[in-house]
This record gives structure tokens, sequence and C-alpha cells, in this order.
DNA sequence: GCCGTTTTCGGCCCGACTGTTTTCAGTCG
């Protein structure tokens, strides 16, 4: 029996559970034996003693061990049998939840959004108790782009939306401080909404400015100390705002930032030690609220280190307090090994690039443009390369301190060779291969390509091993466990692209990569300067894989740095 | 339904907002 099936099935009866307004904790009761199994490493299989984990016991138990004998669940059926199907997706209606919809089902026999359509039509849901014609009016204007929007939108999306809150936010002058926190700030790569906290004395200006300078759709809800709002955009996204007091700030930075199993661990955590956390401060014993200034305050209170917030996922980061200080951070980065010029399809010179790494405060840096194939590119002749080659040396005399190397992002051609000779290569500091073509080939001939590449000498890293665009495309799906061991064998260096659309390889691969020691580069694949900060969100979702410093090739010294480039030569 | 115990029941994270009420239930995060 496949896990996922189980899983799913568990979630599933949540739902149904749900739709007989059942008890919430006994719905959260499946849910939490889902999400224990999901995060439990281990297949099936080699479970012994499923009731040993948290959160599964005798009734859900009794459901996997079903699940594992007949491939199927008998109290699934029977709930399948009296909840009809057609309520599940009106779960997702903003304002009905399950107990609404049961009562709607057994006083009108709404079980799909057309009956529910016309009962709103006919005025029937407005007679019922605990709806008004509020009500009736928000479900008809639900229904209209029911279905319609996305449900989670990528992170590449959403940044283009925080920035400009951002700056709309920094013209409030009754702000005194706000920070982006939520799914976003813990670098999710897909977001439901956007969270900001903002710190006021006066709630009521800044509310009455937000709605105002915002370009608002529709206001969801506009209270003392939470707005919610949609924003109107190529894709509409919803966006709170908490608006807390100067000194709230930082617990409710901390509450807001979740995630949800990382708070409930935490509350759990304060609640031994007889204290109570909330958004607001932390309620100590004798009943005194304590505030922070800061976070790491707030953590210190606990004696627990600074845990960065995209760590913060399944509270299984409180067990693993030792690794963080061996984390990737930004602070550990010294250099970019992946970025584009005028000389193919960057924005700006060798010698600007070049000058920008320096400003960053890094010790070397590989201009790698394109390779002839590319074409649409601009991509270099074997004698471009060398006439770039000068230049890159050039900048290095007037610049002591600091080191370019001369790389190309060479094309692994669909016919599985390499666009530039041996000859070509050998004369190269760095040389990255990556597929740009011919994406929907047969995985066989796309790990014939990527074996190629790996088995060359003179090649140091795969770029974006995956090709994926989040929430776009899936890439050319090659086998990644395979290319990992390739790479721990002839001792390459596999790339967490940090450009926010790719973020390839993604955090399973990263996770499984480090397994085999595999190094791994955080490139930014810069086609112009201000792409250089693509850095900071590659280090941050590096982290979510646990990703140690050691591992990350731009963490390397210059001298180590060369002895890997050179050891083929 | 699960957990844990002061071991077979009581609590489960906690609070805001809305729309319905006229003190609160449902929903949401």
């Amino acid at each position: 029996m496949n896990k996922k099936i189980v899983i799913k099935t568990l979630e599933k009866i949540a739902l149904m559970l749900e739709l007989q307004g059942e008890n919430p904790f006994k719905i959260s009761a499946f849910r939490k034996a889902a999400n224990a199994l999901e995060l439990d490493e281990r297949s099936l299989s080699e479970m012994e003693d499923i009731t040993k984990i948290k959160g599964i016991g005798k009734g859900t138990a009794a459901v996997i061990h079903e699940l594992i004998e007949t491939g199927e669940s008998s109290q699934l059926k029977e709930l399948e049998e009296v909840v009809p199907k057609g309520l599940i997706p009106l779960l997702k209606l903003p304002g009905l939840g399950g107990k609404k919809l049961a009562k709607l089902y057994s006083e009108l026999g709404i079980d799909s959004a057309e009956k529910l359509k016309e009962a709103c039509e006919n005025h029937d849901i407005q007679k019922l108790a605990g709806f008004g014609a509020k009500s009736e009016e928000k479900i008809l204007k639900e229904l209209e782009n029911f279905g319609q929007r996305s449900e989670r939108l990528p992170i590449w999306y959403l940044q283009t939306v925080v920035i400009d809150i951002h700056h709309v936010l920094t013209d409030i002058p009754e702000i005194q401080k706000f920070s982006v926190a939520g799914s976003y700030r813990r670098v999710s790569e897909m977001s439901k909404d956007i969270d900001f906290i903002v710190a006021t004395a006066q709630p009521e200006k800044v509310k009455e400015q937000l709605l105002t300078k915002l370009v608002v759709k529709e206001v969801v809800a506009a209270g003392e100390t939470k707005v919610s709002v949609i924003l109107d955009g190529e894709e509409p996204v919803s966006v709170d705002f908490r608006l807390v007091s100067e000194k709230e700030f930082a617990t409710a930075l901390h509450h807001f930032t979740g995630s949800k199993d990382h708070n409930v661990r935490m509350r759990q955590l304060a609640k031994d030690q007889g204290k109570k956390i909330s958004e607001y401060g932390v309620e100590q014993p004798d009943g005194a609220v304590l505030t922070f200034d800061s976070e790491e305050q707030f953590f210190a209170h606990f004696n627990l280190p600074f845990i960065p917030p995209t760590v913060r996922e399944s509270g299984k980061e409180l067990e693993r307090l030792d690794e963080l200080a061996g984390l990737v951070t930004m602070d550990s980065i010294v250099s970019d090994l992946h970025m584009h010029t005028t000389w193919s399809d960057g924005a700006h010179t060798v010698r600007e690039m070049g000058q920008a790494l320096i400003e960053r405060g890094y010790a070397y840096g590989v201009i790698t443009d394109h390779s002839q194939y590319l074409k649409v590119a601009n991509g270099l002749t074997p004698e471009r390369l060398k006439n770039q080659r000068v230049e890159i040396y050039q900048f290095n005399e007037s610049h002591p301190n600091f080191t370019l190397y001369a790389g190309t992002e060479m094309d692994i051609l669909p016919d599985a060779t390499l666009d530039y000779d041996d000859e070509v290569l050998r004369e190269l500091d760095f040389v990255i291969a990556s597929i740009h073509s011919s994406f929907s080939q047969p995985q066989e001939k796309i790990m014939e390509r990527l074996f190629t590449a790996i088995k060359n000498p003179y090649v140091h890293m795969i770029a974006h091993p995956t090709g994926r665009i989040i929430g776009q495309r899936e890439g050319y799906n090659p086998d990644i466990p395979q290319l990992i061991q390739w790479a721990s064998e002839y001792g390459k260096i596999l790339e967490l692209n940090a450009n926010p659309y790719r973020l390839d390889l993604c955090i399973e691969h990263l996770v499984m990569a480090m397994e085999q020691n595999v190094p791994i580069a955080i490139n930014t694949d810069a086609h112009a300067i201000e792409q250089l900060l693509f850095m900071e969100i590659g280090t941050k979702y590096a982290q979510k894989a646990w990703l140690k410093k050691e591992l990350v090739v731009n963490t390397w010294s210059k001298e180590q740095f060369e002895t890997f480039i050179r050891k083929n030569k």
C-alpha cells in the first residue's frame, strides 16, 4: 500500500467529517494522523507499530491497517454514502465551513454549486437560522469567481507584490516599523496569501491609508487589528495586515510567520513552563505579559537560539537546534559562480558585473555567458570566448583583492553532445553545463545528455538540473537520484539556481544531494546587476533544506575553489 | 479521535472578524 494513498484517505475522511459538522478536534485528529505519516521518513512497511507514532491512535491505526490489508476504508465508504460528493468543493468557498454546509444540505438539500446558487437567488438561504441577507449576497458573489482563482501563487509573482506593498508602507508616516510575515517570509515556493505585520500607535489612520493607497479589489475584513484585502493585479492576491503596538511587534511577527506546526510546538513548550504564547506576548505563570524587542530575544526567553523563519516548518526544527549554527547564511557567501554579461544576453558588461560583485563584498566570481548553440541569447563562438577572456583578466589586473574567473554556461545539445570541444573547455577556469532545449525528450535521452556532461573532465557543474519554472513548467524530468549519484562519483557540483522562477534543485533534491555529500553552488544566474540580489532568496531557500555551509561551494575560500577547479587540469 | 494522567476523562493553541444575534457561533489563520 502506497503511503500517499493512506495520507489522502485520512485527509478525505477529515473533509467528510467536517461536512457532517463533527467535533473539530476529531476532524483535526485525522489531519494530524495524516500529517504524522507524512513527516515520518519511513515507508509503511518499515513501520512496525504505527500507534507508536505520535498522533496515530486506535481509530486512525484501524483505518490504516484496513487500507493496507484490503485496499479500502469502510469508514470512508460509509461517509461517502451519507455525505454528497458535491459538497466537498464547496468547502473552498470563503465563509462556508463544514457546519454551515451541513446545515444547507440538511435543511435545503444543497449538494452542488448550482443548487446553492439557485437557493441564493430564491432567497431561501436568508430564511435559515444563522444566515441572513448578507450571507446570501456574499455566497452569490463568491460563486461568480468560484474555481477561477488559483489557490496558490508562486514566489516570483508574490515578490513583485511584496515590493509594491513595501513602498506603500514606507510612505505611511504613522507606521513605526513593518515586516512581511507568513509563508512568504519562510521562503515557500508557493503561498496562498501575503501577511504583513505593522507596528503603529494609530491603527485607525493606518487602516484608512492602507485602504486608499493600495490598489484594492475587495476588502475582506477591516477591524481594529486586522485589515484583510484582495489586491488587484495580473493575479488577485490576498493580503493580511496585522496592526499591533510597537512592543507587540516581535511576538506578532513570530506568531504570523508560523508555520502553524512550528507555533504549536512553541506553545506546547511554553505551556510546559506554565507560560502562554500569543501574538501579543508571552504570558507568565503570574499573569504578567512579557514582550520582546526582537524575535532573537523571544527565542532566548525560552532558552532557544534564533530559529530562522526558513526552517520553521514541521516543528521538528526544535529537535535540530545543534545544526542551526552550521547552516548556510548570506554572511558566509563569498562568490557567485553563474552570471551573464552583454557578451551574450546580459544587460551589463564584464567590468560592471565585476564591480557589482566587489560592492557586494565577494572575494571572487565567474562570468559564464551562453555558448554558441543558443543563438537567441547571442551565445559565444570559441573565438569570441577567447576575446572575452582577455577582457576578464584585464579586469583582475586592476582589482588585486578580487578575482573574476572566465567560464561558460555551455549547452548540452539535444543529440547528447557538448557545445564546445575539449580544447576550448580546457582553456576555461570554470565550466557549467546546462540543458536549454528539447525538454520533452524521453528520460533516457535526457539522462544520456546529462551523463555526457558529467563525465567530461572539464565540466565542473550542472546548472538548474531540472529546468523547472515554479508553478509553470515541470522541466525535463531527469532521474535526480541517478544524477546525484553520478555527481558524487565524478566529483561535480550541482546548482541551486537562486532565480525565484527556478529555485532548482528543489528542497527535496537538495536533501538527497546533501546525503551524498555532493557540493552545491547557490548561483543567481544574473542577467543584470540587480539580479545579483537573488543570492539572498537562494541562500534562504537552501536553509529550508538544512544545507550546511561546508557543502556550499560559494562559501569556499578562493584557494579552496581554485583547488577544486584545477583538479582535472 | 488522540493524549496523558493527579490513568478512563478533559483538554486539545489562541484570538480576530463577521454576521448573526442581543451574547455568540462559525470561520479563518
